[in-house]
DNA sequence: GACCTGCTGCGGCGTG
């Protein structure tokens, strides 16, 4: 890198330096950086061209942040001096998944900002509205915002949005994998569609992560039908080194004839818990639990592990359902690294926030994906160039009278090695590129009314759908979604024909929950010592009396206030942390449980499992050949039959309605599809006639299917689109047809 | 037995 100020570097090849502004080659030689990372490198020529789309992809602590930011601010400042004065309006626009990460950012940007005179606004749901309006009255740099609160400014100053960003320049999509392929996701596709429609005129888009699968479609969702255009840069930097190990921990199962017990959980997480406390303590790490509930179970225990030794309680929890304060306490004791602490959360703490030096991840139980364990690994090992250190606690049943032959398969063992095989060769998940996302579509489409205070359906197919994000929805699909919002009342017509919001579309708009496009459940406040200390959803069996473990202590509920949704708490010495109820669990994809198959097939046995991991690994697989699992894939066992197609969810959800089109009992458990009382011959039979026919139509299975709503506004279509939109969800033909042959082979 | 994310306007009240 040449020096600053420049000094006879003539001659010398243009780098990434020599193209930035003098004033951010002065921020970074005044970093004491002694030369740019990669990912800077090979960003920093296309992003400042400023003619094109890019996706920067480089691991966690590879700079992207300042890979895009850097070329941004140069761009801005070269415009500055070109017009010989600063120019007002937004002219970059930085989208965030979470609010924790817009505050992470504004500071780090606010260090490269702040000297180049080009000012940062974050804003988002905790941002006072007086720092909104002034940013309003006289907008200019960098805006730094959620989705929803993009959706807000279309709805509630819809007329303002052209000159707000008539000036924009860039627009920045940080963890651009967590939005792919979701409901969130097509809410922001549309919101930069609608964005560019306003000052009509294309902004390049920036896509930052480092958890992509396909770059292909990762470029797609960037840039809708122009994918192929948008640049890939992607960081030849090695992530940091990752240490490894998955330890196995085996309880004895209930016994079957004595009814379902809770002791399962219990022994487990004692176990767990002893290790975790005789291993993190004395330094900052985080545990990361599947729900809510096991954050809440796994502090307590850890707590009582302290008190129990007589040393300072240093587990704390951190999830979805605690007020803000008592997260932003956790994470700036994280970052403060005075007093050792372990977070123990759920996904809350996997992304983005910059939580400094973390010893170790732990993770209890299967990971819910590639791209969500990777992250959470990526907390670990930032700083100093030290491992990444991550242990994943896997409990599997004692192989006892009662244990079943699906216990002996160990599949809680398998998937976890099956997803870190994934993770170690890069293969992360791919987002489904097939769903119309009708729902969101819904959302769109009022905010546009709304936006406009009414609008033409012509119109609103254009801007949406033929040149916007939801291109695979024809005119009549949309035709008939418009129907179908007019007879919900959520449109109407006015004299001209134009689209106006209706009575029940004016109840959703005016309500501030109108701005997710995913669903957000009725919930109790709880309330101690007058002080709000989270919320968690309505539950029945919650009155007075009960006893709770919530926001890490013990209490005991006081009143429960139905009207005003709040439960009044005081301190207390036992209980169990609530059920936070609702939604249902990760996607298992087929290619998890294809991986899982190979794992059982192999011989080689995985280095990073522990000596008990590995006695349950090789049980696993005898169990797989001594089953007869290598050769056949139907099984009988106390009366029912077993199907191990060892494929997606997908792919079980369309098979268990084929099979239940049939004539035949049929539930997916697991790995397995349970179908009641058959013989295995006969259900050969059905799977070999199935697998001779042709292909069903997608839409007619799913017209079979039960529980079809699933997300926020699928409630307001009519049958048929609802059928349509659960198809592309939630089945997979062409993939069920492959197992199928697979299975009557 | 199973995640998480996010959110406005306005009235009422206290303080400088």
């Amino acid at each position: 890198m040449t020096s600053w100020p420049p000094s006879g570097s003539e001659g010398a090849p243009a780098g990434a330096y020599d193209l930035l502004h003098p004033g951010v080659q002065k921020w970074v030689y005044e970093k004491g950086w002694r030369r740019l990372r990669d990912a800077q490198e090979k960003a920093t020529g296309p992003i400042l061209a400023g003619d094109t789309d890019v996706i920067v992809a480089a691991a966690t602590a590879g700079g992207k942040t300042e890979a895009a930011w850097l070329p941004i601010c140069s761009a801005l400042l070269a415009e500055d001096d070109r017009h010989g004065q600063r120019t007002r309006g937004v002219r970059a626009l930085y989208l965030s998944p979470l609010k924790a990460l817009i505050n992470d950012q504004h500071q780090r940007l606010e260090d490269l900002c702040a000297g180049l005179g080009v000012p940062v606004h974050p804003w988002h749901g905790d941002v006072a509205a007086a720092h909104k309006s002034r940013a309003l009255t006289d907008p200019d740099g960098v805006l730094l915002i959620t989705p929803e609160s993009v959706e807000a400014l279309f709805v509630n100053r819809g007329s303002q949005v052209a000159k707000l960003f008539g000036n924009l320049r860039y627009i920045v999509v940080d963890e651009m994998h967590s939005f792919l392929g979701t409901e969130r996701g097509a809410q922001l596709q549309s919101l930069l569609h609608r964005i560019e429609l306003a000052i009509r005129r294309r902004v390049p888009r920036v896509g930052l992560s480092a958890t992509l699968g396909d770059f292909t479609a990762a470029a797609e969702f960037l840039r809708p039908g122009a994918g192929a255009r948008v640049e890939i840069v992607q960081s030849a930097e090695a992530g940091t080194q990752i240490s490894l190990q998955v330890k196995g921990y085996t309880f004895t199962a209930p016994d079957p004839a004595l009814g379902r017990s809770s002791r399962r959980g219990d022994q487990n997480a004692a176990a767990i818990a002893a290790h975790l406390f005789g291993t993190l303590r004395g330094a900052n790490n985080l545990v990361f639990a599947n729900s809510r509930r096991d954050v809440e179970t796994y502090t307590d225990l850890l707590n009582r592990l302290c008190a129990d030794a007589g040393v300072p309680q240093e587990f704390v929890p951190h999830h979805g359902g605690l007020s803000k304060e008592l997260r932003e306490q956790v994470e700036s004791r994280l970052k403060a690294n005075s007093a050792p602490v372990t977070a123990v959360c759920t996904s809350t703490l996997e992304m983005g926030v910059d939580i400094g030096a973390v010893a170790s991840v732990a993770q209890i139980g299967a990971p819910a994906g590639v791209a969500a364990l990777r992250q959470r690994l990526g907390r670990s090992g930032r700083r100093d160039g030290s491992d990444a250190v991550l242990r994943v606690y896997v409990s599997e049943p004692e192989p006892t009278g009662h244990a079943t032959p699906a216990d002996r398969l160990r599949t809680e063992l398998f998937h976890t090695c099956a997803v870190i095989e994934m993770l170690l060769g890069g293969r992360y998940e791919l987002p489904d590129p097939g769903s119309p996302h009708l729902s969101t579509l819904v959302q769109q489409i009022l905010s546009v009314a709304a936006q406009h205070g009414g609008v033409a359906a012509r119109q609103l197919h254009g801007a949406l759908c033929a040149h916007g994000p939801f291109t695979t929805v024809d005119q009549a699909t949309f035709a008939e979604l418009l129907r179908t919002m007019g007879q919900h009342e959520l449109l109407m017509q006015d004299a001209d024909g134009r689209l106006l919001p209706g009575s029940r579309g004016e109840e959703l708009i005016n309500h501030y929950g109108f701005f997710t496009a995913f669903h957000t459940r009725a919930e109790f406040r709880l309330v101690a010592g007058g002080e709000t200390i989270g919320s968690m959803p309505v539950d029945p069996s919650i009155m007075a009396g009960s006893l709770l473990v919530f926001a890490g202590r013990r209490w005991k509920v006081l009143n429960v206030e139905d009207r005003q949704r709040v439960i009044e708490l005081t301190a207390a010495a036992g209980g169990q942390a609530p059920r936070f109820l609702g939604g249902g669990g990760p996607e298992v994809t087929d290619a998890v449980r294809q991986a899982m198959r190979g794992l059982y097939l192999s011989e080689d046995v995985p280095r990073y499992l522990d000596r008990a991991a590995r006695r349950l690994f090789q049980e696993g697989r005898d169990a797989f050949h001594q089953q007869g699992h290598a050769e056949s894939r139907i099984f009988t066992w106390g009366g029912e039959t077993l199907i191990y197609p060892w494929r997606g969810d997908r792919i079980m959800t369309t098979l268990t309605i084929l099979l239940a089109g049939q004539g035949l009992e049929v539930a997916a458990t697991g790995p397995a599809l349970t179908v009641q009382s058959r013989t295995p011959d006969r259900i050969h039979d059905v799977l070999q006639q199935l697998a001779a026919m042709p292909h069903p139509d997608p839409l007619e299975l799913a017209r079979a299917a039960a529980d079809k709503r699933h997300d926020k506004y699928d409630e307001y279509l009519s049958q048929d689109l609802l059928d349509r939109a659960y198809a592309a969800r939630a089945l997979d033909v062409p993939g069920a047809w492959e197992s199928l042959l697979e299975i009557a082979r």
